[in-house]
DNA sequence: TATTGTTATACTCTATAACTATA
DNA sequence: TATAGTTATAGAGTATAACAATA
């Protein structure tokens, strides 16, 4: 499943006969899929790698990937707090954030710097760069955002995300 | 995020904060990630996450993962089917999908036989032993339906379903 | 004792490429 | 030439455990 308007409309098409009807039924050439079809974590797994994959794809100029994406956000918006902070907000394992922010500093789009009341911890910065970095990034999610829109239907996002954010 | 009543109350109660408040309102201890907020794809995979993670804990006992669940469904609906069939329904990598059928042969749940009209390819079926499996396999997985729909309420859970489906 | 961050290992899943045997 | 299936490799993500430094 890709996202684009063309796919969607040939899903649409393909969605005529109703998950109730027998599998006997099915035409030839498809494959019987109807007990997936009452399956939440099956539609929610394809959905969501499609529209990573979108993610993925949209930002490929910048290179970042959308848990990359969401810890500089994390960062930009709360400056100076320590790597379990961003780990827990994210359900993120501190071991793959630790390996994730090694790369960002590469980069030179973060900084650590050691925190002033615990010595253990490390104060999570954005430099200059890396800012800089996060405004392109930003209006290309904005873009990968309206392109779902488009596809989905803006009415039909909103209500997707309130569902989802419920549970979030 | 886990798919329990209590960690599902204990975020509706904190999602008091309506999104579109000013960050710098957040309070000093929470992370303010009002950004992500907006984003479908962040809310998609954290509840993807929260239902493949019951998935996989309740199926626990037979030791059976989302995507072998399905590709078992698929062919017990469809047996005699290639793999080609079969990974192209799930959109599963032909590469990834013979090493998950290796497995599946190991266990003696399915069996391939030379395809009849085609030499290249290989028609699945599932063993006594298969279908056997699959029977406890899908109580397991209905016990895991209902527990998401409990945990989500099952008219939401019906809308969520509806609203995924669309794209699948 | 517990926590912060780091390194290491193992496993799942995704993405490719290269290969064989058939068509 | 194209397709079906296999094997191999590389990378992302997840899950652990062990460790040093600090609380």
């Amino acid at each position: 499943m890709e996202l684009t308007r063309t796919k969607y409309r040939e899903a649409a098409r393909g969605r005529r006969r109703p998950a109730s009807q027998p599998s006997g039924l099915a035409p030839a050439d498809r494959l019987d899929i109807a007990e997936l079809n009452e399956r939440v974590g099956y539609f929610l797994r394809r959905l969501q790698v499609a529209v990573f994959t979108h993610f993925i794809r949209t930002l490929k100029p910048l290179d970042v990937r959308p848990a990359q994406y969401s810890v500089l956000v994390l960062i930009a918006a709360n400056p100076g707090r320590s790597q379990a902070a961003i780990g827990q907000a994210l359900n993120i394992e501190r071991a793959r954030l630790a390996r994730m922010l090694h790369e960002l500093e590469r980069r030179q789009w973060i900084e650590r710097r050691a925190a002033s009341d615990d010595g253990r911890s490390h104060s999570l910065f954005l430099t200059a760069a890396g800012a800089k970095a996060l405004a392109r990034i930003r209006r290309l999610a904005a873009k990968h955002e309206a392109d779902m829109a488009e596809v989905i239907g803006s009415e039909r996002r909103a209500m997707l995300l309130e569902l989802l954010r419920e549970f979030g």
